[in-house]
DNA sequence: AAAATATACTTAAACGTTAAAGCAACCCTC
DNA sequence: GAGGGTTGCTTTAACGTTTAAGTATATTTT
């Protein structure tokens, strides 16, 4: 059916290497021989099978990709295509084939991650989405290839981490209601088995333990579910002295708080300020617009990709690199309201 | 490093070609023997080579996938990721791998989407957002393997189409529309360079014509974009005489008509009844929440992937696949609102 | 003009696997 | 106890490419 190089070198009475040669434009192949073999090629339509040629270069050119999405019905509400798009347009770049790996098919009861990629003499991994709690853990940590996480810190020989910098980010917003005059400040936060959780919690301590104001009664813990973050809300509308602001460590937490809130007739944003994070599309769209922490989510797809290629290139290799986080200002913040406070 | 089919061949003192059966658990290997195969696998580490396996068997096991997103700021707004996610599971289960491809790197400048998959000997390719006017359409109607277009009908021996019951799908919306009251119904439909678009247009006219109450200037054509969206609404605006509702071919334009509509002091739904298309994620946020015309995107993605293993298969190919959509009833639409009416 | 070098190819092996064909040893049957 | 079948392995070739080493011819050097 599809032609091959021996066809080519048959047609024109030469050696198989010779074609080979040819087509990959060595320099011990004359002109003359270069242009007769790229025409019989095209003659002929010959495709370069990829195939043959990873086997024998021992080199697949494939980096093995998994997206965990945590609950199906908000497939598309993370940051996953945008990962993606990234890994994608610097892997194709680099002349690397990005194979997808399916999170939750029965393949992955039967063979680890690790495994998978190897059958495939992937060149490298990248996860996103990764749950500390994760049972495959372990292999990960040991893998003899290079592995990029997104948002995820692992330690491990072959492990990198590509994030975004969420103590800035977390600062960045804090910032902002400070200078709004708001001090009574709670959080909403993801559940513990995510990375970023815990670098979040950790800068919102910080910042405000430093002005003396940190109550850690005001930590409220959803699971990045929009219906999390509803419940969270009411929780916080029970309280006795409510906050003025919420900081919320997702965008869908964070519209499912204002969903509690306007549900209960609040005001949004006089009655009370948010605050998200990751400027998820729909973030522009929802009443009152929501003021968020913008992740660069490509950047960090082409990141997770270019640590992994460092890696193979043994250029000694960056294991960390975090992107810097945008405060996206738009309309679910105001002033804290001098009449209402009741301290 | 890694282990080998002859390294267990060696330690065992048998043949590779043994070693390979036992594996392959064939029934002209001793059950003895398999057992010991298999514990030296285990103790060799060894991990089987897919790229020789693909090589000899002339089988590659691999799907290529090309995911259009229109405009890179709204990438994650389409159902892209939704599509891929029932892609990945029905190749993954069929062991299948998925082979990403981006669509807009310099790659395809040089090479046409179906010479890429070609060189990787992929069995079948997906596309998805793919336009009339893209330029490679005359090599896809000529692949030689299979292919599954989701929302673009072409005509092709080897070709595909999945996508929903356009016709179907807008005569739920119009029905309910009329149910409601409505006589005087405009379109906001996406560019003709979609075969939705068309779709959805013919199926509008019929179903207004039967009516008697078409009229072309009602149509109004956007992009799909948000800001078409919002511009389409703003000439709507100037009319005349205002339609009582709208039937928009995608939530996104509808999003951005909404956003027009209430920036002109429109009280909605009560002053427009609204129905978009797809039901993105944030149509259930938006203000009010959109009543739409929802695809099953999993659906569309896994069979996609089916109707490719069926070529594949011989059996007679299926080469049209229609999903049923489903009106999503929330809150943009309200009964016609007499007092209103001037005609 | 002999020796060294450069040019432009060919030969042969290899990558890790599978599949077809071959064959030895055993068991059964009459 | 010869013929036939079954079982369980081995041998060999093949998949399409690349690469290292080899070689013949032409070109340069001295």
């Amino acid at each position: 059916m599809s032609s091959n190089i021996k066809d080519i070198a048959k047609k024109l009475g030469i050696s198989a290497a010779a074609v080979s040669k040819a087509l990959n434009n060595r320099k011990d192949i004359s002109e003359k021989l270069k242009r007769k073999v790229r025409e019989t090629a095209r003659e002929l339509d010959y495709t370069p099978n990829s195939i043959a040629k990873r086997l024998v270069t021992n080199k697949s050119n494939t980096i093995g990709v998994f997206i965990f999405s945590r609950q199906e019905h908000t497939f598309s509400n993370d940051l996953g295509l945008q990962f993606l798009g990234g890994i994608l347009e610097e892997a194709n770049t680099n002349d690397y084939d990005i194979v997808l790996f399916s999170t939750d098919s029965d393949l992955l009861n039967e063979k680890s991650y690790i495994e998978l990629c190897k059958e495939r003499r992937a060149e490298g991994a990248i996860f996103t989405g990764l749950r500390l709690d994760d049972p495959h853990i372990k292999k990960i940590k040991n893998s003899t290839f290079p592995i990029s996480i997104i948002d995820t810190y692992i330690e491990g020989e072959n492990v990198n981490f590509v994030g975004t910098d969420n103590k800035l980010g977390v600062q960045l917003a804090l910032d902002y209601l400070w200078k709004l005059g708001h001090h009574k400040i709670a959080m909403i936060n993801g559940h513990k088995y995510a990375q970023v959780s815990r670098d979040r919690l950790d800068a919102y301590r910080d910042y405000l333990e430093e002005r003396e104001i940190y109550d850690e009664r005001l930590v409220f813990t959803g699971d990045f579910t929009e219906d999390s973050g509803y419940q969270c809300a009411e929780k916080i509308m029970k309280l006795e002295k409510l906050p003025t602001a919420i900081f919320i460590a997702s965008d869908l937490m964070a519209l499912g708080a204002m969903r509690a809130f306007k549900k209960n007739g609040f005001n949004l944003p006089a009655d009370m300020s948010i605050v998200g994070f990751d400027n998820i599309p729909m973030a522009d769209y929802s009443m009152p617009r929501l003021t968020t922490v913008g992740q660069d989510a490509v950047g960090m797809g082409k990141w997770s990709v270019r640590l992994i290629l460092n890696k193979l290139k043994k250029e000694e290799p960056q294991k960390k690199y975090l992107l810097q986080p945008k405060l996206i200002i738009r309309d679910s913040c105001s002033a804290v309201n001098i009449n209402k406070l009741d301290g």
